[in-house]
DNA sequence: CTGTATCCGCCGCGATACTG
DNA sequence: CAGTATCGCGGCGGATACAG
């Protein structure tokens, strides 16, 4: 039977490791979350920013162009002063936060044994 | 309504954010994913070599030995000439691994709209 | 308030060569 | 077959300062 599984692909640009990309992004998972999380899924920068504890501007502003460019979330610029913009999930990026909630229910049942990975950071840099 | 939302945590630390991280190294996912597709769920470190196309033998098994600190499999070593080694998930791992598959089979269930993500990366780059 | 422009360290990851 | 040891680069991402 095993002799039938082709290895599955895993080409180099096949969809799921594009998927798993966006979930390298450091931030593209909790910025998502948090659109979601508002019953309007929309949030203007600030709300994002403090909603993201530690991010600074830099990349909270690089991360929502990346997405915005993937068709995640779309960008609305309010022409007042000061200034005002709103970011809104896209239908692709509200089903794809769909799957950012199953990881992050997924993490909350599994809090516990997940405390043990925090070891693995640090075993490599102190054991070289 | 909004203001009843503590703009959810995203500590530093929270099991949510390990979960990401572990979707952020670039190989543990598709080596879940090869020994979840194989009926014994292990295999021999030639084998997974061999389903991903790509990978060095430094990388894979430098993310084998801290999915083994992670506690999401164990390593088996069979004492003969030539070597034997085995890889097996872990009952955490096996739960993890269904996350994988779903982003998986999200993956190829939205593949032509992911399509326009390739454009993503090479955006910037041409556009300082 | 929102966004741009630099500078730069860290480390993930690959290439290569060598061992038992 | 399985694993270790080096070397090196690209780029993610943080700090800081400036601008409309």
């Amino acid at each position: 039977m095993e002799v039938m599984t082709p290895e599955h692909e895993w080409r180099e640009d096949c969809a799921p490791r594009r998927v798993l990309e966006l979930f390298s992004t450091k931030w593209t998972s909790m910025i998502l979350h948090t659109l979601h999380s508002r019953h309007s899924g929309a949030a203007r920068t600030g709300v994002l920013q403090r909603s993201l504890p530690g991010i600074s501007k830099k990349m909270l502003v690089q991360t929502l162009r990346d997405m915005e460019a993937s068709g995640l979330l779309t960008r609305h610029v309010e022409s007042v002063v000061p200034p005002a913009v709103e970011y809104r999930l896209t239908p692709l990026g509200a089903r794809f936060v769909g799957l950012v909630e199953l990881v992050y229910g997924w993490g909350r049942d599994h809090a516990d044994a997940l405390d043990q990975l925090q070891q693995r950071a640090t075993s490599r840099r102190r054991n070289p």
